[in-house]
DNA sequence: ACCATAATTCGATAATTATCGAACTATAAG
DNA sequence: CTTATAGTTCGATAATTATCGAATTATGGT
C-alpha cells in the first residue's frame, strides 16, 4: 500500500459515521451486514448511509455484495491489516532511534 | 482512545500532505524536525503547513516545542500506537469468527 | 399487473477543509 | 536600533465533503 491509497482509506475511516459503520461491520463478522440493518442499527438516514458505504467501498475497506433485493456489507478485513501495517512501519522507523519505548524482544 | 478522538486522529492522516509530514517526522526521529526544515524537505508553502501542523499538533499527533526563533516538531508515538491499538482491536474482533486468516499463537 | 421493500441516484444546500500571499510577532544578530 | 530569520495569523477564495428529501431502479411477493 502507498502512501496515496493510505491517506484515502485513513480519510475514510477519519469520519465518525463511517468509523461506527466500520465498526459495526467487523462486530458483524464475515457475514457481513445488510445496508438496511446497517441503517437501523445506526440511524444514519438511508440516502446519508448509502454515500458514505459508497465511499468506503471506493477504498477498499468493504465490498458490497448483491443478494437479490438486499445488499450485504462485508468488511475487507485485509485492508486493514495492510493499512495497519503502513502505520507500523511508519511508527517503528524512528522508534528505536532513542528513548526505545518498546523494547524488540 | 475513544471512537471520536480516533476517528479525529484518523481524519488528520488522511490528508496526503500532513501523512507525509507524519512520516518525515518519523524519518527524523525523537530530536523531531524544525517547521523550516519540513517546509524545505517538502516544498509546502510556509502558511498551508503552518495550518497542517496545527492541526496535527491539535490531535496529538505531533508535539511542537519552541525553542528561541525556531519550533521543533515532535511526533507522538504513543499517540500512534494508541490509534493502531485501536484499529487493531475493531480488525480482530470478528476476524476469528470465521476464516481464521491469523490464527493466534 | 400491482404493491411493498431495499437501496441508489439526483439535486440542492450547508459545512468543513485546503490553499497561499500578505501582514504580523517574536527573537537573534550586528 | 536596525535588520534578518522563523513562524504564525489573517483574510479571502477554491475545493471538497456532508446532509437528506424526493425521485428512481430493482426485485419479490400476492
Amino acid at each position: 500500500m502507498d502512501q496515496e491509497q493510505a491517506a484515502a482509506s485513513l480519510a475514510e475511516l477519519g469520519n465518525t459515521h463511517r468509523l461506527a459503520v466500520f465498526r459495526f461491520l467487523v462486530k458483524a463478522g464475515h457475514e457481513g451486514a445488510l445496508v438496511g440493518d446497517i441503517q437501523r442499527a445506526l440511524g444514519i438516514p438511508a440516502s446519508t448511509l448509502s454515500h458514505h458505504l459508497a465511499r468506503m467501498a471506493r477504498v477498499g475497506l468493504i465490498r458490497q455484495e448483491k443478494r437479490s433485493r438486499t445488499i450485504v456489507c462485508i468488511p475487507e478485513y485485509a485492508h486493514l491489516e495492510e493499512l495497519i501495517g503502513f502505520l507500523r512501519e511508519e511508527c517503528c522507523v524512528g522508534i528505536d532511534k532513542a528513548e526505545p519505548a518498546h523494547p524488540a524482544p
